[in-house]
DNA sequence: ATATAAAGTTAGATATCACTAACAAAATTA
DNA sequence: TAATTTTGTTAGTGATATCTAACTTTATAT
C-alpha cells in the first residue's frame, strides 16, 4: 500500500522530472514545502519500495512502477478537477484544492465513471493533458505565449502551475482555454506584450504571465 | 484541525451513542476494529481537544462541538453516497467504501455542490437521514420489519449497518427502499417472516434479515 | 586552487496512531 | 459474599512522517 504522503511525492517527482527524468532533493523539498532530510529519509524509503531509484548526493528518479503509480495519481487528479468544473459547476480557479484530497480516493470505479461521464477527455480544465489508463501522456504541440513573436495568432491552450490568483487574474481579464490572440507588440525594455484577441485590441500582459501560457497554432479545416 | 482518524472516531461515537448519549470504549473498540488501549489514549487526546467528554471507566459523551462535527461528517458521507447513486450511476451496494473517503475531504464547496444538484435530499440511499448543516437530524418515523404484526402492510424505508452483502442479498430478492410489503406469517419456531410485493406472493426472510430492514407506515393521500 | 555557497545527509527529537502484555476496576454469576 | 468474566487502563514498543542542528559533499566563484 502507498499511504497519501508517498502518492504525494510520486507525484511531484513525476511533474519536476527533468529530460533525464531526475529530480534534486532540494526542488523536490522546496515544491512539497518539506524540509530536504524529511525527503532524504522518504526517498530512502520509496527506494526501498521500488518506486525511486536513489543513490545519495544523486538526483532521484522514478522507476517504471513510481512512473505508473504517479501517472495514475495525476490521471485522478485531472479527471477530478474536469468533473469539478464539466458537471458540478465549478470555475477553474476553484478545484485544484479539492482534487489534490480526492486524488487519493483508493476506487477506480470512481475515476472510472468520471471518465465516462466526461466521454473520455484528454485535457484538464488548465490544458494539461490527462494519462491514459497505462500512465500514457499524449503531449500536445504547446509553446509558451512568452516565445511567440510579433505578428503571430495562436490559440491559448494551457496554463502553467495553476494558482487560483493567476487564474483569477486571467478570468479578469477575460482570457479562457481557446481564446485566439494575436501579439501585436513586445516592448523591448522588459517584454511585456501587447495583446489583441475578442474584442480587445491593446490587452497588456507582463513576460512572466507571458511565461505561464501555453499556447498551440491555430488548427486548420 | 481534525485528522481523518479523529473524524471517524467521532463518527463512529455520533452512531453508537445510546438513549443518554454514552458509548462504551469496548463498543467503540470493536465497532472500528481497533483495539481498547489505542481507545483509551485517544479519548484522552479527544477530550483535551473537548470534542468528547472522558472520565476513566466511564463511558464516553461527545460535547456539543464533538456532536457537530461528526454530524457533519455524517452529512459529507451520506450526501456523497447519494449523489454517487443518483448522480453517477453507482448501485447502492457499492457506495460505502468510496463515502467513507470521499467524507474526509475539507470543502464546504464540494458538498454544498452536491447538496445542491440533489435537490437538498433528506435521506441517504439507505434510507439514513442527512443532518442538516447545523447538524440537526430528521429521524423519521420508522422501526424494524422484525417488529411488525402479521397482516400488517408497511414501506421499506431503510437498511441499518448496510454492508455490501445484505445489499446485494436484497438486489437478488427485488427489495428496494420504497417497496410496499405485507407480512404473511410469522413462523413461531424460528421467526422467519412470509411476506408478499410486488407480484411476490409468499417470499421467505429470516428474523436476521428482518431485524436489519425498517419500514414506516403507508402515506395516505 | 582555494574559498564560499548550495545541496544533501546524519543524528536525534517529537507527534500521531497503532500494537501487545500486564494489571485494575466494574459487572455478572455462582 | 466470593469467584469469574467483562471492561477498561497503564506501560512499553514500533511505524510513519515531520522537524532542527550539525556535518559533508558537490558545485560555483574568486
Ligand atoms: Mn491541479
Ligand atoms: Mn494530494
Ligand atoms: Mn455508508
Ligand atoms: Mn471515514
Amino acid at each position: 500500500m502507498i499511504s497519501q504522503t508517498e502518492e504525494n511525492y510520486l507525484k511531484a517527482l513525476f511533474i519536476l522530472a527533468n529530460e533525464n527524468g531526475e529530480t534534486g532533493v532540494n526542488e523536490l523539498s522546496k515544491f512539497l514545502g518539506i524540509k530536504m532530510p524529511t525527503v532524504t529519509s522518504m526517498m530512502k524509503s520509496l527506494a526501498d519500495k521500488n518506486l525511486v531509484r536513489y543513490i545519495t548526493y544523486k538526483p532521484v528518479i522514478l522507476t517504471v512502477t513510481g512512473k505508473k503509480e504517479a501517472a495514475s495519481i495525476i490521471r485522478k487528479h485531472r479527471l477530478t478537477e474536469m468533473y469539478l468544473v464539466e458537471k458540478m459547476g465549478f470555475g477553474w480557479d476553484e478545484v485544484h484544492e479539492i482534487a489534490e484530497q480526492v486524488e487519493h480516493v483508493k476506487s477506480n470505479a470512481l475515476f472510472d465513471k468520471m471518465d465516462e461521464a466526461l466521454d473520455f477527455p484528454k485535457f484538464d480544465p488548465h490544458g494539461a493533458p490527462i494519462p491514459d489508463k497505462n500512465g500514457k501522456i499524449d503531449f500536445p504541440d504547446q509553446r509558451k505565449l512568452s516565445e511567440c513573436k510579433v505578428g503571430e495568432t495562436i490559440q491559448l491552450s494551457g496554463v502553467i502551475h495553476s494558482s487560483d490568483v493567476f487564474l483569477k487574474f486571467l478570468n479578469s481579464k477575460n482570457l479562457k482555454l481557446g481564446t485566439i490572440l494575436t501579439v501585436q507588440l513586445i516592448e523591448a525594455f522588459d517584454g511585456t506584450r501587447e495583446l489583441s484577441y475578442d474584442e480587445r485590441t491593446a490587452e497588456i500582459l507582463s513576460e512572466i504571465a507571458c511565461e505561464k501560457l501555453l499556447v498551440q497554432n491555430l488548427k486548420h479545416i
